[in-house]
DNA sequence: TAAACTTGTAATAATATTTGTTACAGGTGT
DNA sequence: ACACCTGTAACAAATATTATTACAAGTTTA
């Protein structure tokens, strides 16, 4: 199992129309760098607008940042791209048992340990912002 | 996307096997209390005992625990069972182009950042123990 | 106003993953 | 010999993910 890469492509879109803010980051132009289907593109970017996270209209091309890229983390593409239910990082086998003392007690007592480490984990993608992506690519680029 | 339930299923066959001590735990009986196929759990223990965790011998009925339940954290369940590789949490896409900035550098950029996401979450289930998952069945019950 | 282009969205298809099923070889104990 | 178990593989079914195609509706510009 793995989460969907559309967080992944969620970032990339974030990060490639701050790179190329002067341009007009189409589906067509987003698509051709992410190596996807321009309706791949539009759909996240229509989670990510939905997230307040960039403007779009229909008609217009291009779509903008609609935040700082420092104020949006990546928790927040994350949650706008809806790759994780809340609460179901893991899953958990249904309709155990309830006459076997296990079965009936099961989730109850495992869901709560799985939620506080699916916290965990959402916590650490809060820690880290667009921009500090996008300073990453443009340092590498500087160095290569 | 959710990780498997083999990882539940996994935790709920060590409790199992614990409060069913003093009876004989085969993959039917335990198939029962997950309500699952006999099979299933059959695959399941193997992993588990790959991890040295059980222990099962071909034509003998019957799982045995072959750790202490405090020495076995969720976390080595996870691991045992092999529901997500290591730096795989996230899917990132492939073959982003080359010829722009952010598609030649994102992969490079955002896999560590993944991982360290990832590790959290791993981090989490490391402080939870299957004798802690136990104590919490045995109080259950005994409240209700 | 018409043509060219865009976004938004749905329907569909292709692919991959997860879970369950069936079957049976080979081990064990009565 | 018989009944029972585990280990395993092959197969099937159910889900989920990603890509593709198509088109309505909005915008620009010529
Ligand atoms: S059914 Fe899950 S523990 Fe018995
Ligand atoms: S950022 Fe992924 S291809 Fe440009």
């Amino acid at each position: 199992m793995s989460i969907s890469s559309r967080f992944s492509v969620g970032i990339h879109i974030l990060a490639l129309i701050e790179i190329n803010k002067n341009g007009i980051s189409t589906s067509e132009f987003l698509a051709g760098s992410v190596n996807t289907n321009p309706a791949v593109i539009r759909k996240i970017i229509g989670m990510l607008k939905g997230a307040g996270l960039v403007k779009v209209q229909p008609g217009i091309a291009g779509a903008k940042l609609a935040m700082k890229l420092s104020d949006i983390t990546l928790f927040d593409v994350y949650k706008a791209v809806n790759v994780v239910q809340e609460k179901e990082l893991f899953s958990v086998h249904e309709n155990p048992n309830p006459d076997c003392p296990v079965g009936r007690n099961i989730q109850e007592t495992i869901v709560p340990l799985f939620e506080v480490a699916q916290i965990a984990l959402e916590k650490s993608l809060g820690n880290v912002s667009v921009e500090d992506v996008v300073n990453d690519i443009i340092k590498k680029e500087n160095i290569s």
